[in-house]
Order: structure tokens, then sequence, then C-alpha cells
RNA sequence: GGCCCCAUCGUCUAGGCCGGCCCAGGACACCGGGUUUUCAACCCGGCGACAGGGGUUCGAAUCCCCUUGGGGCUACCA
């Protein structure tokens, strides 16, 4: 049976990277009618938070990458956080120190720090300097008694190791080059590369699918899992990494690093303003702007609003809020580093499981491009039933608060059909708006009065107004039929015509169709708009 | 620096393992035109790549080597 898993650590908001990495384990599961597991990785007590773990699953749940087994349904391997298995750890720990297979150290980061810049200055890698004789039970007391750390080593042996990497093939390691690596820290935590083989092993995975970044953990993973016994060795995976524009792997850093950008890079910015906004302190800002700290993720989020920029999507949450929707993110993503042989691009969640196969990997790196995504998620919105999108679009305006909210169901579905062709949600929000505001609060771009009421426009609003007052029933074609009359009356094109109209009831020259429009907010209202259009600009 | 991975249009990629069907195909972006009540969409056309150098071969994008470039790892992070 395949058993694949995903075994983030939480330390915040699951980002595309990590999606896509758990992406290609579920399809590759479901492929082979297979299990997906969830593991979460907590052996980082400082790095943790709190919210992060129900942040991922949150996460997961949206992109629709339903687990067999985990922390939140259990299941027959658990428990499925990794600081809940502690004891797990420490045993096979005290069994491979009894077997001579690891042994402890009682160095300083002090001293750790040394080696380093002694093995940086001879131009080499660090290697640890393994005792001649291994410490025993009475000098782990004495260097406790001393306060000296106390961590536990693997002992890797001294020869070629060869992992056999289901994309890349054999690579080959030296072993001494390697050396022996910490498996048990000094506060009792198992490292990642323990914790993870013993894990693996106890948790029955059969495939290993992960980012270009294990390759070289690999290795020692490997030695580790047969010194143990655990027999068959997992199959390794190593795919390629997502890279971001600027060069190097998509790291959670570049929103809070595109923000600093766009603080130093505005003019009489109000620094003190921005760190309000997103509640943090003078102290934090300034090592913020230093680029010494990073600050949450909310509070980068409220600095960016306020400021009015936009930062890049990295998290999957981003991408929500940017109005992307589930299908697209997981046919996107699953097109990074794999495709399907048959040309075939836009794909259901079906047609991906079906047709996803480890063999047809990419082995080279690959760049998120945000303007592909963009046309995905056009193809998407229209391949995805009505109802689904419409779910996805209360979820969308709930989240961001929109008055479009106050919409009934119907009312959501005709506003998606009328705006086909658009590529997010938020489009479709912004062009619905004006149907949600009270006529009073209109917000008028003052550069579309400008161009559009001021420059003539107020003489066809009157015109405009005349007519529709006149009419006593509107539908979309008379409504079309009177704006198409008015421009050939005055011998200009229905843009003319059209753009006054636009502006006096959304304020915006970018919205929703005319003819639906006055539809949809009602002859008095319209009437009342154009009213307070022609008061304020005619 | 050391170790490891990778290398086809601006981007994602097909093709490469089984050399000739590839003076390299698709998609997104871009450019030009059309359509149009704004934005988007839509239709037609166009630009555009085998990193460089050596081999092997009758023949190389495809196989080998070197160079260059990109990426990863180099923690008591995961």
């Amino acid at each position: 049976m395949v058993i694949t898993r995903f075994a983030p650590s939480p330390t915040g908001y699951l980002h595309v990277g990590g999606a896509r990495t758990a992406l290609f384990n579920w399809l590759w599961a479901r492929e082979n009618g297979g299990k997906f597991i969830l593991r979460i990785e907590d052996t980082d007590l400082r790095r943790n938070t709190p919210t992060a773990m129900q942040q991922v699953i949150n996460d997961l749940r949206w992109l629709g990458l339903e687990w067999d087994e985990g922390p939140d349904i259990g299941g027959p391997n658990g428990p499925y956080l990794q600081s809940q298995r502690l004891d797990l750890y420490t045993m096979y720990a005290k069994r491979l120190i009894e077997q001579g297979k690891a042994y402890y150290c009682f160095d300083t980061s002090a001293e750790l720090e040394a080696m380093r810049e002694k093995a940086s200055a001879e131009k080499n890698n660090i290697v640890y300097q393994r005792p001649a004789r291994f410490p025993d039970e009475s000098d782990v007391k004495k260097a406790r008694a001393e306060g000296k750390p106390v961590t536990v080593r693997f002992a890797m042996p001294a020869e070629e190791i060869v992992i056999n990497d289901c994309l890349r093939g054999e690579v080959r390691f030296n072993g001494a080059e390697l050396g022996d690596w910490i498996i048990i820290k000094s506060d009792g935590f198992p490292t990642y590369n323990f914790a993870v083989v013993v894990d693996d092993a106890l948790m029955k995975v059969s495939w290993v699918i992960r980012g270009q970044e294990h390759l070289m953990n690999t290795p020692g993973q490997q030695e580790l899992w047969k010194t143990l016994g655990f027999g068959e060795l997992p199959k390794y995976v190593h795919m390629s990494v997502t890279i971001s524009e600027g060069g190097g792997k998509l790291s959670k850093r570049e929103r809070p690093a595109s923000l600093r950008k766009a603080i130093k890079k505005t003019e009489g910015a109000d620094v003190e303003k921005i760190a309000a906004a997103g509640s943090i302190g003078a102290e934090e800002m300034k090592g913020f702007l230093d680029g010494k700290t990073m600050p949450d993720m909310p509070a980068v989020d409220a600095m960016a609003k306020y400021l009015g920029v936009e930062l890049p999507e990295i998290n999957v949450v981003d991408f929500f809020r940017s109005g992307y929707i589930p299908e697209t993110m997981v046919n996107f993503l699953a097109l990074l580093g794999w495709n399907p042989g048959t040309g075939q691009e836009i794909m259901t969640r079906e047609q991906l499981v079906a047709g996803f196969d480890i063999s047809r990997l990419t082995k080279s790196n690959s760049l998120f491009d945000r303007q592909k995504l963009l046309s995905f998620n056009m193809e998407h919105l229209r391949l995805t039933p009505k109802e689904k999108v419409a779910g996805y679009f209360k979820d969308f305006l709930k989240e961001e608060q929109s008055p479009v909210a106050k919409a009934d169901d119907a009312r959501l579905e005709k506003l998606l059909a009328i705006c086909d062709g658009a590529r997010t949600l938020a489009e479709v929000e912004q062009k619905s708006r004006f149907l949600f505001v009270e006529d009073e609060k209109i917000e008028y771009d003052e550069k579309a009065v400008r161009k559009v009421l001021s420059a003539g426009g107020g003489e066809f609003l009157k015109i405009i107004r005349d007519k529709l007052s006149a009419m006593d029933s509107l539908s979309e074609q008379a409504v079309e039929q009177m704006l198409r009359a008015i421009a050939e009356e005055k011998g200009v094109g229905l843009g003319k015509i059209a753009q006054p109209l636009r502006v006096a009831l959304c304020g915006s020259t970018v919205s929703l169709s005319m003819f639906e429009s006055v539809v949809m907010l009602g002859k008095d209202r319209t009437l009342t708009r154009i009213d307070i259009a022609l008061k304020k600009f005619g």
C-alpha cells in the first residue's frame, strides 16, 4: 500500500511551497488508493505557535486535501503530534546508545561555534570529531552537575552512502564527510532528522515525497533507518523547489520584506502611524525596518492595508483573500514540477488524481508565475459548478467584510454570471460593491469624475435622467434600447453615454454592465444617484 | 568555501531514458489587429528557446566530458 504523509512544522500559515508538497503526497496516495497522513512536527519549542496547527489544518481543508490519519482525527499509528511522542524517541535513542551507535556529547554552543569557524577557515565542511571513547552514564551525571548541555549524536558510518531517489536516480555521499549529527537536543527533544525517521517507520510511510532541500538529509536518515532495523526503506522522491521572482526558494519572509520595501519607498511615511496600524511597538517597528526582525502576519497585513500596498501572495490564505479558488490552486500547484504529458493544463481535481504519476515529475526548479495563476483562476471560475463558486464567493465576502455579503444566494449567482471572464472573486466583488452601498455613501473616484463627468458627461446624464424617469418598467433590454437611442441621437458611441452613468452610479469607471446595473439598482435609486452626481459634479 | 541537485521561448513546460519524425510543439505573458458600455473576456495574427565549448556518431535538444549559470544543504530549525 502507498502511504504518504505531509509533515509541516506549526510555525504559521501554510505557504504555497508546503501546499505543493502536501498536494503531491495527497495525489500519489489517492492515485494509488493508498493513505495520506498528516503529522505535525512540533519539536522546536521556540518556533511553534499555538494557533499554527489549526491554521495549517484550515488551509489544507480549504484546498480539499483530506487526510486519512492526523492529529484531529486520530488513527492507528498515533499520536500525530511529535511533541506527544517523546518517549518513543527517547527509547530509540537509548537503544542506539546501548548498541554503541550513538553517544552523548557535552559541547557548548560556543565550542561548536569555534569548531565551525575553524572548519570554515580551512575551507572545509564541518565534521564533528568523534571521541575515542563514548561517554557513559557517569559522565552524563558529571556533565549535568557542571551545568553542561547534554545532547546525543548518531555515529555515521565512514563509508559511501548511496540513496536511490525515484526521480534523480542514485545519489552518492561520503558518510565520513557528513559526520555525526545530533538526534536528541539538550532540551530532551529529538531533532527533525531523528523524529522523522522514527515516525515514518512507525507510521509505515512507504513514500517520502518532499522538496529537494531534504536531499542532503537523506543519507543520514537512511543510515539511521537501517541501524534501527526498520526494514524496507521508503521510496524517496526529492522534488524540484518552487522559486520566487526575486530568485531563491519561495519564502514566507517575502511578504514582510516587500512591506518593508514599500514603507521605505513611501515618501514621508509616518512610521508611527504605520506601526500603530499593525499594533506593534516602536521598538519592534525599528527592528523590522532595520531588517532584524519580522512582525507576525496579522501585523504585516494590517500595515500593508493601511499603506494601501499589495503584498505578494505567499501563504495559502493570501490567495484565498485575493479571490482565488481552491480548484485553481490545486491545479496550478500540481503543474509546478509535473505535467500529465497530454498537453492538457486546465484540470479538475479528479483529472489530476487520475493522471498523476511520479515518473512525470520535473527535475528542475520552477518559478511561481502569478500571471498564469490569474488565467487559471478565470478558467476554473468558469469550469467549477455555479453553486460551488457561489459558496467560495460567500466565504470570500465574509472574510473581506464586504457589503456584498448582504446579497442572497440567487443574487450572488447572478453577479457571478454577469462577471463571466473575471479573473478573481475580488474583481467580482469590486464590480458589484456599488449595489450594496447606500446612495449617499458612494465614493467617487477623482480621476473617473474628471475624465468622464466633468468632461461634458453631465449633459448626457441629464438626458438619461429624463428618459429613465419616463420609463415605467425596467428590463435589461429596455435600458439598453434607451441608452443606444441616446447615443444614436447624439451621434456618439455608446461609451460616451454609458460611462457618465457608470461613474454616477458606481463612482468608478470599472463596474458591471450598465444595462444590468440599472435594473438591479432599480429606477428610484438610479435616479437618486444621478441626482447626487449632478449636484456634486454637474 | 565544502557537499549535492539542476539547465529547451520572458515564465510553466512537451520532446531526452529508446539519437534521425524537432531548422523544436503547447500554455501563460508580451506585441499587432479585430470586437466592445468600463475592466475583464473573446477572435485573428506575430515575436520568442535547445547556456557555451569539446567529444561520440553518417546524424545530437536528445549520449559523454568540461566550463558557465541557477538552486539546495552546510543549526541543539524543520
